[in-house]
DNA sequence: CGTGTTATTGATAGGTTTCAAGTTCGGTGG
DNA sequence: CCACCGAACTTGAAACCTATCAATAACACG
């Protein structure tokens, strides 16, 4: 059996549900297109985002029927999915199929104890500048030039939502930045990054880039 | 090759770090007894545990040749050890042994990203009680009467890194707790579980078991 | 029975949340 | 094209929770 037989693709428009926690999973899918979230909420509302999907990342996991967060769309997302169950034989069929999926859990799973490190011992200044050093990282692959522009994809209430702060709080640490010429907005949706050593200074982690993830 | 004719068996004492961060990786090893942890520092010594080591549970990662973080024995610990490079090459040879390690980094995957809620949205009394749930449902397998005596392994500062929160902290919430007739302390490493309906209020988590982990 | 480590408890300070106006922005219809 | 409208954002003031600083108490160990 050929992966490339059983692939369909599925869109979503941004603000939609992909996936709702507890529910039954039917196909596991790779990122094509757009920004997706996992997220877990509390019984009173409270939210955290605990992973955020880009392109190439994937959805799913053989062997589960069920998910434990929430898979949303912010932006239109466009996704290429296999069924599930048949996904699982194409997996016990071909062993390197499960030796990538492993690392790519691995992967995730360095990505999620950083993350764990920001969550319960970062200050919210440090929580802001991890989150925008991560933002430069991911938008230097495509555009490397001295001051580039980058693009924020969340709202202030995600990106609180992403770094257990409130809106508010996001709102004042990006003011603040502004007015320490680290950062510069042009629009509410894009801003520029002036002083990457100085914004590394603001991370909180070790001088040499100990977070990999 | 067979893994039986592997392995070998280390000791650590109390309070030995088992690999340090960024350590070249030797071997991977699974917990005969005893209890680590797995942590995360910053420059300024801030640290964040990550991960919770109990028998059973499985230390290293194939095709990785270091670890981000450190690990470090919270009482006298037994591993069973197997050379990495040998242990990858039977994981190439027998894939179901690669299936069982991406699940079990599926499952270290759903704690972590619990922790994350809990890091980043919990109060400190919810984040205590929820510590306390989870050390209930450990013991419940061994002693299942209905008041059931809890053993702490760690100290009230490990405990404080695990949650995120400060010694001081921890030890005022214990002491809520007991105040509310929801704990009972007979010293300060063991404590008996008095309400454990009145606890699980106390997790903020969804009344149905939501929480998987 | 000291002595050092671990834990408890109190007082204070500080950072983040909460509550509450305003403001900017993007989209829509006149 | 412009005015309006709602959503998203910014900013301020006050409250609250947790951290910090500090002193005391309990325990483990020699």
């Amino acid at each position: 059996m050929i992966l490339e037989s059983m692939k369909t693709y599925r869109s979503f428009a941004a603000g939609d549900v992909i996936l709702w926690r507890g529910e039954p999973l039917e196909f596991v899918a790779s990122m094509v297109s757009g920004v997706a979230t996992l997220s877990k909420t509390l019984e009173d509302g409270r939210t955290q985002m605990v992973g955020l999907l880009l392109p190439s990342d994937f959805i799913g996991r053989p062997g589960r029927t069920e998910i434990e967060f929430d898979v949303t769309a912010t932006v239109d997302v466009t996704l290429c999915c296999f069924d599930r169950t048949k996904f699982e034989k194409v997996v016990q069929e071909t062993p390197h199929i499960a030796q990538r999926l492993m690392e790519l859990a691995l992967d995730e799973l360095d990505a999620a104890r950083d993350w764990m490190l920001l969550l319960g011992r970062k200050t919210a200044r440090e929580k802001i500048a991890t989150f925008i050093e991560m933002l430069a990282r991911r938008s230097n692959l495509q555009a490397s030039f001295d001051a580039p522009e980058i693009k924020l994809n969340l709202t202030r209430d995600q990106i609180a939502n992403y770094l257990g702060l409130t809106l508010e709080t996001v709102s004042r640490q990006f003011s603040a930045l502004k007015k320490d010429g680290i950062i510069d907005f042009a629009d509410r949706k894009h801003f520029t990054l002036k002083d990457l050593a100085a914004l590394r200074d603001e991370t909180g982690d070790d001088a040499d880039g100990g977070v990999v993830a």
